[in-house]
RNA sequence: GGGUAGGUUCCCGAGUGGCCAAAGGGAGCAGACUGUAAAUCUGCCGUCGCAGACUUCGGUGGUUCGAAUCCACCCCUGCCCA
């Protein structure tokens, strides 16, 4: 098995410049494992990292699709699967480094996804309906199913597997030897951290890009449903907010609140190892990585 | 100085005699999560606790069996007139 180091954090943990330097010491390139970061020309906004901050390691599944385009855990797990192959292949190290814990643990844990394409149109059908009424079909069809009547998400993608004649259940079986990194800060750092990286992005255009994308033609529709950085700023392009500081601070918060979202998700995986951001994280990254590549490749 | 609208639990904001520890929202805290995941959703949120008890609605004093809700005076804030 082909040995996988993953680094999986909070946004704006400086995760991707942790993840350049060790690819860089360790002759390795990085997989992104962010699921608003595909998208072509979404930069500031998604935090993407910058071409001048590659120190020149090669990144994959950055901008594979154009913004407005289906994108999806399956689709990530497909081509993060083929990068992470090819960089093995050519006797270097895959660093799969990104803040969607979703994306990640597909990868890391070898989610075994059915084969079976989720029909869009059935979707398109099911958005417009109410909630509730999502929820009753779904009894009608598989009653006493345990699930939260007020999920749409969940109660929409169960009615589309039974739709699709996807029955497979949760399933995973690992494919790499995965070591993985976390970066956590104590909460106030963290917000603080948060907070100047999102007065950074803005000086540096954030809200500009955004109304370069709509005028480009993405629409209203899918930005919004982005959430954060997109969805804050479209409504603020859109009239919704009153103006650029309120908007901006409601964004922080938001933001935070995901932030938080995402410690709660990577909490639960007690394989991670998690680095001592305050003390020498690099040099503990390092000795860790050895110690995992000096084992026994399967 | 006169008039007027107010002062409610961390914030905003309902509540106008009992059904009120007090709607709702926000923030905060905790959590769920396998094809939309930056999404979607759940729980807690005065104090101690099992029941139940206790302290809250600017202050003080009243009316009442009972007050955040009524009365008096006082303090503070916004607006208007001087």
């Amino acid at each position: 098995m082909h040995k996988l180091i993953a680094v999986v954090g909070t946004n704006a943990s400086g995760k991707s410049s942790l993840g350049v330097r060790l690819a860089r010491a360790f002759d390795g390139e990085i997989v992104s494992a962010d699921s608003r970061q595909v998208y072509r020309g979404m930069d500031l906004g998604s935090g993407k990292i910058r071409p001048e901050d590659m120190m020149g390691v090669k990144h994959h599944l950055l901008d594979v699709v154009e913004p407005g385009e289906f994108f999806s855990m399956a689709d990530f797990q497909r081509l993060a699967y083929r990068a992470i192959d090819d960089i093995c292949a050519r006797g270097k190290i895959p660093f799969l480094v990104g803040g969607t814990g979703l994306y990640v643990e597909s990868v890391t844990k070898g989610y075994e996804l059915s084969d079976k394409a989720p029909d869009l149109k059935y979707r398109d059908e099911l958005e417009t309906l109410s909630t509730p009424e999502l929820y009753s079909m779904l009894m009608a069809k598989q009653p006493g199913l345990d699930i939260d009547p007020n999920n749409r998400n969940r109660v929409m993608r169960v009615l589309e597997k039974l739709h699709d004649g996807d029955s497979a259940l949760p399933a995973a079986r690992p494919r790499y030897d995965v070591l993985t990194l976390g970066v956590r800060w104590d909460r106030e750092t963290l917000k603080k951290r948060i907070d100047e990286r999102l007065d950074r992005r803005t000086a540096e255009g954030m809200i500009d890009e955004v109304r370069r994308l709509r005028a480009e033609g993405a629409g209203d529709e899918f930005l919004l449903k982005l959430g954060l950085e997109y969805r804050y700023i479209t409504e603020y392009l859109t009239g919704v907010w009153p103006d650029e500081e309120t908007m901006l601070k409601e964004l922080s918060l938001a933001i935070k609140r995901f932030a938080k979202r995402q410690v709660t998700w990577f909490k639960r995986d007690e394989s991670i190892y998690w680095l001592d951001m305050t003390a020498n994280p690099y040099e503990e990254a390092c000795g860790k990585i050895e110690e995992f590549l000096k084992g026994d490749a399967l």
